[in-house]
DNA sequence: GCAGGTTTGTCAACGCTGTTGACAAACCCG
DNA sequence: CGGGTTTGTCAACAGCGTTGACAAACCTGC
């Protein structure tokens, strides 16, 4: 069979990601991704053991979209506040595919450009390497926290997503104050400006604790 | 029918926990549950819109695991710490239904007693409110992150996450040192201890910069 | 060039998933 | 007791991942 253009991973994981982009990681699925490839579904199954595997490898591809150089002189924590937030926009894209990169013993591509990344930023911000390694599990673990929230919280448009949350302060100020007096009390500032905000913010925190620890 | 003890929300969300707590999230389908009650499947959409909301109430109940009480004159980090690391258990036992919690517009108990009670030990500890506020949604972000990649990493026992873990570093140390001079440098670092021990340090290195935010 | 073995796409099928609509039995209220 | 609402049952639909048998295409060695 295969005449012109031949089934490879390649060619496979290339239609998967767009396909991804366009309608969603829900839409992921043997059969649409046959239809999208012009043939028939179980074909993948020659090129990928199972959609899982597929999948990590579409997660790490949206992963490319991550810049991790720095300029001249940049400031290290600089540079790692800027890939950490590019990090999380690019699994607030497909957040489930986005986890099942960081959940598998091989590590891919996109996904080690990252890593050594980080780690060149922390250890040129006179981390040792002990204290790097954990900086970068801590960092990693608030940038993913941070997509897997947002993704499942956040409405389509910006709007809309304004809107949600000044719905959920209204609802956190209407609780009974006997039993969620604080909840109540801070209201008015839950949910306040943006996701984007918020996640720069716990980063920014985050990394004054961490440079407090930079020896070890 | 219905006659002795007949299906309502109540009965059908402990027998989904049940479920859950013995077999797994993946285990809790309709037609499982339905042959747990002795009843049929689309019995429960009487009681439930859908599956997903189901979900909620499951994940809420596990929740209630979380113990957010401080003892007299306990310092409030180190409340919020233990709280946190007790959210973050709670959620790594299940947590694709943990992350459905926080994904709804309407908030359920323990969530509401979990958010409660962090936001009384913030202010407790002298933070205003619009930094409580800050503080909360940052700790949360960081413990669902950590729950989300250990849940998806950790091995069945602690002897194989600790092979595991030893496996991954291995994998860094043998990478090609040319293209990822950083990785391997810190190799010998990454994953090490505990996903538990991991956790604890970003929680530390983050309340201390949440600290010294407290005035807002 | 052609035989033989391997790779790779196709087809039918299995068992699972969530969910809907029609029907009927049980319950509650007047 | 009669009528309306609630609630469990049944059959069915559309989708999912995946497997095994079969066959066509390809590559290798002679």
């Amino acid at each position: 069979m295969g005449r012109p253009a031949a089934l490879s991973r390649e060619t496979i994981v290339v239609a998967a990601t767009a396909l991804v982009e366009k309608r969603g990681a829900d839409a992921l699925s043997a059969r649409r991704l046959g239809e999208a490839l012009s043939c028939d579904p179980t074909a993948l199954y020659r090129h990928y053991a199972n959609m899982d595997d597929l999948r990590r490898d579409v997660g790490d591809r949206l992963l490319a979209a991550v810049r991790v150089d720095a300029r001249n002189g940049e400031p290290w924590d600089k540079v790692v506040l800027r890939i950490c937030v590019e990090l999380r926009s690019a699994q607030l894209r497909q957040p489930r595919l986005a986890a099942l990169v960081h959940a598998a013993p091989t590590r891919l591509v996109n996904e080690l450009r990252i890593t050594d990344a980080l780690l060149r930023e922390l250890l040129r911000g006179g981390f040792t390497p002990e204290a790097a390694a954990r900086a970068y599990h801590s960092l990693v673990e608030l940038t993913v926290g941070s997509a897997a929230i947002d993704a499942t919280l956040a409405g389509e448009t910006a709007v809309a997503r304004r809107r949600e949350y000044r719905a959920w302060r209204h609802a956190y100020a209407t609780l009974d104050i006997e039993h969620y007096p604080n909840a109540v009390a801070v209201s008015g500032h839950l949910y306040d400006g943006t996701a984007d905000q918020r996640f720069e913010r716990a980063l920014a925190a985050m990394l004054d604790g961490l440079a407090s620890r930079r020896a070890g």
